[in-house]
DNA sequence: CGAACATTTCGCTCGCGGCCGAAGGATGCG
DNA sequence: CGCATCCTTCGGCCGCGAGCGAAATGTTCG
């Protein structure tokens, strides 16, 4: 056999995430929140002790993060790479035509809308990149997206202004180190897409993503849905949609 | 537990990777060409019948997709999406300091210079991203890069238009899908970055990676190295990176 | 046609790893 | 303090699936 190293690391990190119990707390994870181990143990629908383990496992392997508070041990995404990571192993296996997924109703919600990490995916997240794209606000090329200097200016006005810290700077992360001009570098805002798995489209990813998300939810035109990675639409936000963006979010 | 559609279908995929055989197999079709059952079967260490049946298994869930021909039967990678996935699951397995790599010989020269589906990796790769960032040719923010009006002058140039299929369209493949609006969507070239696994930095992925990996291949600037990702540098390319990259290439 | 080769199918073994119950820290609260 | 809660460690059970050898299928030659 010829490469033994990168077969063997990657069948490692990828054993990790092929073991149901731990790929669901994964999915459970990849809202971006930290959750409890009991909380990981509910969602894998394993006991706790079996839970304790995976945890370590994944957290021994950087995969996840723990922090603790007091007597519960929250868990978390590791990187913004392993959520990426996740996302792409996820656009994957919805390829086939396969057998057709149950589609339960909670199924049903997150195909609508759904937080990805720190972004918006679901139908949702795929009508605002349409509605960015077809007002020649964002150019879409090779998995990668550009401001226009219009979208810039309307960006700015609805309140998110890219070249300041709005997203905090928790994305990939170069654009600040590659070179040591990076007030030059980012002179025209780019951002990342990122394949949407229900939809089998784009959304927006990167820092661009990540900034709409937090100023949707902070104008209140969207919330979390209790318990699940869903969003929900609120009236305010069916309003704000339709007048800013020019679509119906169902 | 909650989601159990993205979880189940989740592990499955990632099952299907992180298997050693399976992840040396993958692992060696990453450089974008199509083996036999019989090659990969030496890359993964096992034997043929066993071979057999994890190949079943990945075209099975369109991970590979296979070419009957004759008596042999070519395997290759299914779709880009796939080389991203696992590309992005390499890079998380770089992350841990945890304990050192052999650092064989073999991997030695793969850490030098490697294909990565269908751009180019390694130090390499990255000392070509370097090297456009520094002249501004392009810019890297957030996961893509911008190509800038000098930056298109300079590769038309080199003899790469990537307003025309230089290309062939084969990376993840927006940009002409998106809207009706395709000659306009490309207005300025985009491209992709992609995180390289041994060196924790960014290099050129995308239509932009893919054309000039192709091109120095053209040159002859580099070369396949027999029975392995690993890339060399010819004489010619010595001489034209440090021309008009501005880098020696060891 | 028959020999040589590539690949697959079948039947079997065996070891890794997920899972749980019970017990052992660790932390918070009254 | 003593109990409740959250989590981990330990020991043991058991099933899934990777692996091989032998034989079947298919394909290219002479």
């Amino acid at each position: 056999m010829s490469n033994l190293v990168s077969g063997t690391t990657l069948a490692e990190i990828a054993a990790l995430i092929g073991d149901v119990a731990r790929a669901n707390m994964l999915s459970a994870l990849m809202d971006g929140r930290a959750l409890s181990a009991g909380e990981l143990a509910y969602h894998a629908g394993v006991g706790a002790p079996t839970t304790s383990g995976h945890l370590a496992k994944l957290t021994e392997a950087q995969i996840l993060a723990v922090e603790k508070q007091g007597r519960h041990r929250y868990y978390r995404l590791a990187t913004p790479a392993v959520a990426q990571a996740l996302e792409s192993l996820m656009s994957l296996s919805a390829e086939g035509p396969k057998r057709h997924r149950p589609t339960g109703p909670h199924d049903e919600a997150m195909r609508a809308a759904r937080t990805c990490y720190d972004h918006l995916a679901g139908r949702l997240g795929v009508a605002i990149a349409d509605s960015l794209v077809a007002r020649d606000w964002l150019r879409l090329a090779d998995g990668a997206g550009l401001v226009t200097p219009e979208g810039d200016r309307f960006l700015c006005e609805f309140g998110i202004d890219l070249n300041r810290g709005s997203g905090k700077g928790r994305t990939t992360g170069f654009g600040a180190r590659t070179g040591k001009r990076s007030h030059e570098t980012s002179a025209r805002p780019l951002c990342r897409t990122c394949l949407d798995w229900s939809e089998r489209r784009p959304h927006l990813a990167g820092r661009l993503g990540a900034a709409l998300c937090q100023h949707l939810l902070q104008k209140g035109w969207i919330e979390r849905v209790k318990d699940s990675r869903a969003i929900a639409v609120t009236p305010a936000g069916s309003a704000g949609f339709a007048d800013v963006f020019g679509f119906v979010p169902e």
